[in-house]
DNA sequence: GTAAATGCAAAGACTTTGCACGGTC
DNA sequence: GACCGTGCAAAGTCTTTGCATTTAC
């Protein structure tokens, strides 16, 4: 199991300007940025989002910069745009695995592959042949509520 | 099995209203053509495609209204809309199912749940425990190349 | 020094909104 | 006739683009 996106602190600061060095990125103190603020954030930020928590400290931050910035790290693997309906947001996790979005609150989750078959889960078989479909990846949304708005579970109802 | 949606002809015209008055929506001609032109569409159109193809037999048609008149029929459960990136599709086929799209070409088709476990597939016993999430249905995409877009399976590579 | 990245502002795509008019029931 | 729906245009959101300036290497 690796811990890539786990890391913080000034070592992994180090690392990363080393990693977009490593991918053919020059390491600006923009994406140094967008990058530290994405890796480790649970909650899928939109571009617009990481712009704002970025802006105290880097004022003359631009919004397309982090649009840039994110597309590049797409491109070498550092993140995953998630296209759940609404903004596009961005995934530090880029191990394959699934989302949970609450339908009331839009919180999204990772939610870990159950198993190998579900990992690989193409269409069934069936369907594979009548379509000639060439199945890539599978992308699982699984729409509800989280524990939170799910709450009540006693009281009302 | 229905054929609600693969009904087509004068007589589903008059199906089409009274449905829509039995759905409490006034009957009105862009609705009814908005319903017409996307019963039994395969492409998974978006509300622009809808205008205009209907523009010239409505040329007073508006987009706000092809917008207006999908939600009403998401509302009453006669379409559903796919956020899968990029403008809001709609699907007539309001039927459990999943959905292929192709990397290429961007075309998107329907495809069925290959089995009951399949269909009902809620995440892992493991990640429902541990996260508390609710599911409620769960969406799935495949990401690949369409049969046109695969084709070239012994030139070049 | 060179090529790449930034910042700005403008444009672009998509969708929603407000309001006066018109059509359906 | 009442009310819902339409059409228009404007505004709003999200994202991309062009270009001059700046920066990393």
């Amino acid at each position: 199991m690796r811990l890539i996106s786990a890391a913080s602190g000034t070592e992994a600061l180090e690392d990363a300007a080393t990693l977009l060095r490593q991918a053919g990125l020059k390491a600006t103190p923009q994406r140094l940025a967008v990058l530290r603020e994405l890796a480790g954030d649970q909650t899928h930020p939109t571009a617009q989002e990481l712009y704002e928590r970025l802006s105290a400290a880097f004022p003359s931050l631009s919004v397309a910069t982090v649009y840039n910035t994110l597309a590049a790290l797409t491109r070498v693997r550092r993140c995953r745009p998630l296209e759940l309906g609404g903004p596009l947001r961005f995934d530090p996790n880029v191990e394959p695995h699934d989302h949970a979005v609450c339908e009331r609150c839009g919180s999204i989750r990772d939610v870990p592959l159950a198993s190998a078959s579900e990992g690989s889960a193409a269409m069934s078989g069936e369907a594979a042949r009548a379509t000639g479909f060439r199945v890539q990846r599978v992308e699982r949304i699984y729409r509800g509520l989280c524990a939170a708005c799910a709450e009540p579970p006693e009281i009302g109802q």
